[in-house]
DNA sequence: CACTAATTATTAGTGCACTAACTATCTGAG
DNA sequence: CTCAGATAGTTAGTGCACTAATAATTAGTG
């Protein structure tokens, strides 16, 4: 029906560039925000947004963690994390606590009940990929793509506002 | 470095599948908001955000229109759009005032000012372009699959939730 | 050793995004 | 013609995400 849009696409820069269906900002911002809508039935069951789920995963891979390595892992601010962390434990899935050695660093730390959350969302992947109809080769072809945009936004942040 | 990542992913499901890394969601958000941080120098210049410039580019395509109209086309909900728009009259670059012949819906029209920061945006496309390395071809791929995810979570959604 | 620097986390403030609830207007079936 | 239901926007409430400012601890240098 819209599909035309990308094949008439011009070499060179017209008037057209402005069109909102031409610009891959949009599509990208679109298909985020659908995909991680389309996680919202399934993580509901477990009681996790996408990004409370994001957090989970860097925690199941280990688990005492400070913010800033969760930060890092998850390429958001420590002001972000910081209040989802909360709530994570509000929900008792986390336990905070300073580190012994380190009193400025937080020691996030996985409790029972978050560690055995863990069962449950090993589904989570696969249910996604069939809902979706993706294949494991398309997924990895996207997933791909994606690590390149996210490195061409690195390079564009080192050239120009040069600090 | 760490792209070793998807040439390595298995043909079938393994205790790897809950690697943050390996999580399409995961990396398609982080492109976004990246992709999205780095139009934000750019579109400082014009005094817009993000989901502000998309809302732009809505109206500079046609002026006078109503609040659903923008929502359809930006795959968004109405209270999302209504307080983006309070902003924009704030900026004065629209008004909003009721349509004649039909009290309950907004005319969003572009002020003169609105009109003109046109000219200005012209450039944001290119320029975006060349800060991120992507040629039009591959922008234009990129684009292609996005609309494709996008259409998979349309399917996904009328699938399940069974209304 | 003392005192500045850097590191780590949190808070405040703004803006998006969504759901649910509400108001106002319009339409259409009886 | 009337009033139930649909349509269009807004508001309230929650949660993310970012920047800037703050507090607390640690590290390093003179």
């Amino acid at each position: 029906m819209t599909d035309v849009t990308v094949a008439t696409v011009p070499t060179e820069g017209t008037q057209d560039d402005l069109l909102l269906e031409h610009q891959l900002c949009f599509a990208l911002t679109v298909a985020s925000r659908s995909v991680v809508g389309a996680y919202k039935p399934v993580l509901d069951e477990l009681g996790l947004t996408h990004p409370q789920y994001l957090v989970m995963l860097c925690l199941w891979e280990s688990s005492p963690r400070s913010v800033r390595d969760i930060s890092g892992a998850l390429a958001q601010e420590p002001a972000t994390i910081s209040p989802l962390l909360r709530r994570l434990e509000t929900a008792g899935l986390i336990t905070r606590q300073r580190m012994e050695g380190n009193e400025r660093a937080l020691a996030v730390r996985l409790t029972q009940r978050g560690a055995a959350l863990r069962e449950q969302a090993t589904a989570v992947p696969g249910t996604m990929m069939a809902r979706l109809g993706l294949t494991r080769e398309q997924a990895g072809q996207l997933h791909a793509s994606m690590t390149e945009l996210i490195a061409a936004t690195k390079a564009a942040a080192g050239d120009a506002p040069r600090r």
